[in-house]
DNA sequence: TACTCACATCAATTTTTTTTGATTTGATGT
DNA sequence: ACATCAAATCAAAAAAAATTGATGTGAGTA
């Protein structure tokens, strides 16, 4: 059931999904948190946002889907860190305040 | 059933609002008419989107509520006009070709 | 093999957002 | 006052997103 859209408005769609992927405090959080931090363990990151596992799983996905984070598996491990290419893609700098507070 | 949140947080949720402003097709579609075109008259917009008068309004207010838009009242026409200024604040350059097509 | 640990995924529920159609408000004209 | 039009608001329904707790998977380890 593919929506009606012109050539514009596939555009508006990718975009619209980026916001939603931003439109979380909680994400919002992790992405500060990994920017600032660089590379860091989901553990930590569970421990720091104080977020259950599968509630960080569901909310790690969403940002990698839209490729603000990437992993890097190691054994059983894993490790996330910022795209911050992609994020500077979408916000201003003056929103780089955002993840880079001090 | 205030939420408990630090500083950052607070202002983490205040992005929050404004991404969740901007995660939705049409409302993105409004911000693109009204940064092209500049004021425009309410009625001409729900022809262009093809909204109906209600839900236009609903998302006009979200927009609004953000400050992404301003409203002129007229007797009993309203003319929109997009706010480049807060828009510009969230989004980056790159991203302005999502309102300034061409 | 069997037992953990780290993590993703799933299904059921709850919460939030959006849509819909009807009603209300407020300005203008008769 | 009454009718009309522009537009906001409301309440109910529908749709989408988030939460929860349980289960599954896959890598290490005993």
């Amino acid at each position: 059931m593919a929506k009606q859209m012109g050539i514009c408005d596939t555009t508006l769609f990718d975009h619209e999904k980026s916001f939603k992927a931003l439109s979380d405090q909680k994400r919002l959080h992790i992405l500060r948190i990994l920017a600032t931090k660089g590379r860091t363990f989901v553990c930590d990151l569970g421990e720091l946002l104080g977020l259950p596992q599968s509630k960080l799983s569901y909310h790690l996905k969403i940002l990698l889907d839209m490729n603000f984070i990437s992993v890097e598996k190691e054994g059983k491990w894993n490790y996330y860190s910022a795209n911050s290419n992609e994020i500077k893609k979408v916000l201003s700098s003056d929103l780089c305040c955002l993840f880079y507070p001090e």
